[in-house]
DNA sequence: CGAATGACAGATTTCAATATCTGTCATTCC
DNA sequence: GGAATGACAGATATTGAAATCTGTCATTCG
């Protein structure tokens, strides 16, 4: 009944890991916290990562990788056309973050630290995330929707100008009043130059 | 001939305080330091700014506008069509920034910690600059080059749009390869989306 | 035999004492 | 008399000794 009777696994540890980020922080979680959160010693926890920055890498990837899958739906969504599914995706990542900054505001504020210092992860799932976009710039490009020289430059281009509205320096702002209005009126604007 | 004899003015404290706020940085300049380095008390220093957070704040405001005025020439370009001068505005934003942070980034790391804690000073710093804004925006739609119902909200648009290319928290990559490219397929996006 | 342990060295962090700073104001100086 | 000073109380920052952590590895355990 108790964890330490069931085997350890990275999975077990990477859950141990965001739990003791999520009561400690990111400047005073360590290892040993999480060991002791599964009730094995420290070495046990250095079988399965290496160092304690790839357990911290690992655990953001797992974070991040979180929010890549849930977009990843509205890509394919066939039922809706280019221009709709931009907007739908748009909103979906910006509703995705702000839930997560709005409902465990401490964890956010690890993870966004943890991101800042883990540049390799970050870039993948940007680039992850301005692939999905360009796929839907693509088809929007196809069914003549959009106007676009190169889908990849635009999808680059509209994450890049939307960033206020996903990036977790911006966090504090998207609680405040009008911000909605402020997306829309972003969103509107993006489309149209794509319309072209 | 040294700067004892010369009167103490709040100009002369806020030279000397930038001086101090390069040589120190944010965290341990102190009104200590800024009165030894005027070679005066600092209970001077006092009369003249009634608290430390005024101090920061003045002199900060004093950077900020520094960058406001030298773009609202760009504002009355007669001699360029809207579109163009809208161009030139944001190119000069970026081009401010940039150099700011690459020609002294022990300096411009500073401000950027004093941006963050001067909540006030910052609001009015962008009013300010999304006003110049609307008024380029204004100008296109009265000559027709753009088709916007509210030109203060559109300025607010581009503004943010471009947060990437002249938000601080952005400045680390404004040295990385390609970001000319990107700030210009931001630019030329939102250009498209104006001429609707 | 492979998984887990815990003692260990060197690096990092904590904590409490010590020093410095902020902001005030009675006094000095010109 | 108005500007400047410097002593002062309370708040904040620095410092270095002690505690904790990271990462390794010889040993134990099942």
């Amino acid at each position: 009944m108790p964890p330490t009777s069931e085997i350890l696994t990275a999975e077990r540890i990477l859950e141990a890991t965001e739990e003791v980020l999520r009561r400690h922080g990111p400047a005073k979680a360590t290892v040993v916290d999480v060991a002791r959160a599964l009730g094995v010693s420290h070495g046990s926890v250095y079988r399965h990562f290496r160092t304690k920055a790839a357990l911290r890498e690992a655990v953001t990837k797992r974070w991040l990788d979180r929010t890549s899958e849930r977009l990843a739906g509205i890509v394919t969504a066939e039922d809706r056309d280019p221009e709709q599914r931009l907007r739908d995706w748009l909103a979906a990542l910006f509703a995705a973050k702000r839930h997560k900054a709005g409902d465990d505001p401490e964890l956010f504020a690890t993870y966004t630290v943890l991101v800042e210092e883990l540049g390799g992860v970050v870039r993948e799932h940007i680039a992850d995330l301005t692939g999905q976009l360009t796929r839907i710039v693509a088809a929007g490009t196809e069914t003549g929707a959009f106007r676009v020289t190169d889908p990849a430059a635009a999808a680059r281009a509209v994450f890049q100008a939307t960033g206020r509205f996903h990036d977790p320096c911006y966090a504090r702002e998207w609680t405040a009043a009008g911000v909605d209005e402020e997306f829309t009126a972003v969103v509107d604007l993006l489309v149209r130059g794509l319309r072209g």
